[in-house]
DNA sequence: ATACAGATCGGT
DNA sequence: CCGATCTGTATA
């Protein structure tokens, strides 16, 4: 697998979210590389998304990022709590992002499991191997992605992509998204991707699947 | 200076 | 369903 140039995520954001789809996301640091391949995606359209933080170009430090060049990461922490990891998509002053709400564990799972657990990864269950990296918060706390990670180039060294295989079209469900509920019109915009097969996937949509 | 809501998660 | 926990952002 190779690690796409910044061309790649010269695209729209609805159009880098299902290309995300099946790349690795890949986080090394001086303890080790972090690798999870992404199984679920959103879509932020910034101007004309109400959902965005850049809804009506809102343009401040937080969301600078993604008015600036693709292949950059836009990590913000919410609820005080808890990081989400986006890849700025479209060119400059187009601010739109993609997050990523589930990976699949692929290296580091012992790691992934101390950090997100505080113990071995032999001795989580089931649940809690799923429970690793479904969802947007808790694949950050996996991979020990922060704060500090935002405004990285992932054309760069120490959080990059690698992309993957496509998965075929009849496994890959486009629907819509997550927790926004205050976003009015936007509520309905089928921005959310994700790969029907895996296990990781944090909400299953119930009108999508059979 | 102050108020307030949020692209989440885990436990009831 | 609720509460945790705190920062960014808007308003005065």
């Amino acid at each position: 697998m190779r690690k796409p140039d910044r061309n790649f995520y010269s695209k729209s954001g609805v159009e880098l979210a299902k290309a995300l789809l099946g790349c690795h996301l890949v986080h090394s640091s001086e303890h080790g590389r972090l690798i999870g391949k992404i199984v679920e995606t959103e879509a932020y359209m910034g101007a004309m998304d109400k959902a965005a933080h850049s809804y009506n170009n809102r343009r401040t430090k937080r969301t600078e990022v993604m008015f600036g060049p693709p292949g950059y990461a836009y990590v913000y922490l919410i609820y005080g709590m808890y990081y989400c990891a986006n890849v700025v998509a479209a060119d400059q002053d187009i601010p739109q992002a993609v997050l990523i709400r589930a990976l699949e564990p692929v290296e580091g799972m012992e790691k992934m499991a101390v950090l997100r657990y505080g113990k071995q990864f032999e001795e989580c269950s089931r649940r809690e191997i799923i429970g690793l990296t479904n969802g947007p918060g808790k694949l950050c706390q996996a991979m020990n992605i922060t704060g500090r990670n935002n405004g990285q180039d992932l054309c760069g060294r120490e959080l990059y992509l690698l992309k993957g295989e496509t998965p075929p079209a009849e496994d890959v469900v486009n629907t819509t998204r997550i927790n926004i509920g205050y976003a009015e019109e936007a509520i309905h915009f089928p921005y959310r991707f994700y790969i029907k097969s895996s296990p990781y996937v944090s909400v299953r949509d119930r009108s999508n699947e059979s």
